[in-house]
DNA sequence: AATATTTTTTAGATTAGTTTAAATTTAATA
DNA sequence: TATTAAATTTAAACTAATCTAAAAAATATT
C-alpha cells in the first residue's frame, strides 16, 4: 500500500468528496477550487497521484479515484468522523466547532489510536452531523435511497440518482431543472392523483406525477 | 507571538531537551543527532529560529532558547504529555507505545482543544512517565533537586547543577569524569567520613567526600 | 464550421527543508 | 606555538508543493 503525504491525503478527500461518491470524473478546477489552490498545482499533484494508482486521470478529462484510493479517502473520512464524535461527545466542543480540529486530526498515523478510539467511543455509525463513519476496511454504508414519491409534505431531501435511466427520462429531469445533488422539498401532495409540488433548492417550485416521483431517488 | 511549522515546533523541542533545562548552549552537532539530520540543516535552521527570536544563536557557539522560545517549547510538551496521559488513562495504551503517537499529536493547533482534554484528563500534574506537565502558560515546575550527599546506598540520579560554581571545584568536577547530567549511583558510603563511591554513567567509578557530594545536585 | 470562451496543461520560478561536499573556525595536542 | 582533528558553516543542488503567465485543448456560440 502506498504512502501518502498530508497534501496527498487532502487531494484524495477532496476528490472523494466531489465525485458525488460515485465514479464520475472529477475536473481539475472543482479540485482547486475546494482545496484553495490553483488549477496548475492541481494538474501536478493528479499526476503524481496517478503515477501512485491512487486515481485515473487523463489529460483534460479530469480524474476519478481507484478502488485503493476510494478506500484510503474513507479510511481518513473515518479517522475525521471519530475525530468528530470524541471532540463533541467527550470533550462537549459544539457540532460547528469541531471541522477545523478534526481536518488536522484525521491525518495522525496510527491504525492503533483509530482502533481504540472507535471501541473507546462504542463504534459510533455516525458523526455529529449525521455523516456515516466507514469501516477500517474503508468501506461506508450509503444511506438508504427512498423514491421522492414517499416523502409527506414538508419532508426533504437530496437526488441521489434515477431508476428510469432512460434518454427521454433524463431530457425531462434536466428540463425541469432536477439535478444530481439537488436538495427537493415537497411542498404539496394532491390526493387524487398522488403528484407532487416540490422545490428545488429553495428557489423555484415545479409539479411531478407519482409516475416521475417513483423514479426519482433521494437520500436524507 | 511567532508561528512556527511542524519542522520549526521539533527544532525547538529538540533545543530544550538538550539544553538540559538551563541556558547552556546547545550545539549544532547534537541537534542534528537528535532529531536524525545533518548538522548543516541544523545551521540553516537555527538562523531562521534566530530571526524569529525564539532562540539566540552566535556562530560556531551554539544556540539557547529565549523567553519566549522557551515557552513555545513547554506549550508543545505540555501537549505532548497531555495526549501521553490520555492516551494511557484512557485509550489503555501501554507507556511504551505511546511515543510516537504524541510526538504527531503534540503539532494540533487548537487552544480549545488543548483546554478541554486538560480539563477531561482532570488537570494530571504528571505524564505516565512521570514527567510534569507544563502549564498552559509555559511554565513547568522543575523536579526538586537533592544534592548527592542525601542519597542512600544503591540509589541513583541525574547530575543537575552545582552549588559550589569555582573554577577549582569544576575543574575538580572535570577531573574526576561528573559532567551535567551524567548518571551517578551510589555504589557505597563509608560510615566514618560520609565519603560516597559513586558509579558515573554505569561504567566508571569515583570516590567523593562529603564536601564534595554537598555541592552537587541531582535530580531523579 | 469558424470563432470565442472557458478549462486545463506546460513552463519557469519560488519557498521550506533537506543533502553532500568543500571551506572555515574552534578545540586539542604535541 | 604550530599542527592536527573535530565541529560548524557555506555553497550548490535536490524534492515537494506551490504560484504566475503563457500555450493548448475542449466547449460553447454564432
Amino acid at each position: 500500500m502506498v504512502k501518502l503525504s498530508l497534501v496527498e491525503e487532502n487531494y484524495l478527500k477532496a476528490i472523494y468528496h466531489l465525485s458525488g461518491h460515485g465514479q464520475e470524473n472529477v475536473s481539475t478546477n472543482a479540485i482547486a477550487l475546494q482545496i484553495q489552490t490553483t488549477p496548475a498545482s492541481v494538474s501536478d499533484m493528479v499526476r503524481k497521484l496517478a503515477k501512485k494508482k491512487v486515481v485515473e486521470y487523463t489529460k483534460y478529462q479530469g480524474v476519478n479515484l481507484t478502488n485503493e484510493g476510494t478506500k484510503m479517502a474513507l479510511r481518513i473520512i473515518r479517522k475525521h468522523r471519530l475525530w468528530e464524535v470524541f471532540l463533541v461527545k467527550e470533550l462537549k466542543f459544539h457540532w460547528d466547532q469541531v471541522h477545523d480540529v478534526a481536518e488536522q486530526l484525521e491525518h495522525i498515523q496510527s491504525p492503533l489510536l483509530i482502533q481504540r478510539l472507535d471501541e473507546y467511543l462504542g463504534f459510533p455509525k455516525f458523526d455529529p452531523h449525521g455523516d456515516p463513519i466507514p469501516n477500517e476496511h474503508g468501506e461506508i454504508e450509503e444511506k438508504p435511497k427512498l423514491t421522492l414519491s414517499s416523502l409527506k409534505e414538508c419532508e426533504s431531501g437530496i437526488i441521489a440518482a434515477v431508476k428510469d435511466t432512460s434518454a427521454e427520462f433524463l431530457k425531462y429531469m434536466d428540463k425541469i431543472g432536477v439535478y444530481l445533488g439537488a436538495q427537493v422539498t415537497v411542498m404539496d401532495i394532491e390526493q387524487f392523483d398522488r403528484s407532487q409540488e416540490i422545490e428545488i433548492d429553495g428557489a423555484k417550485r415545479i409539479f411531478v406525477s407519482k409516475q416521475v416521483s417513483e423514479n426519482i431517488l433521494i437520500t436524507q
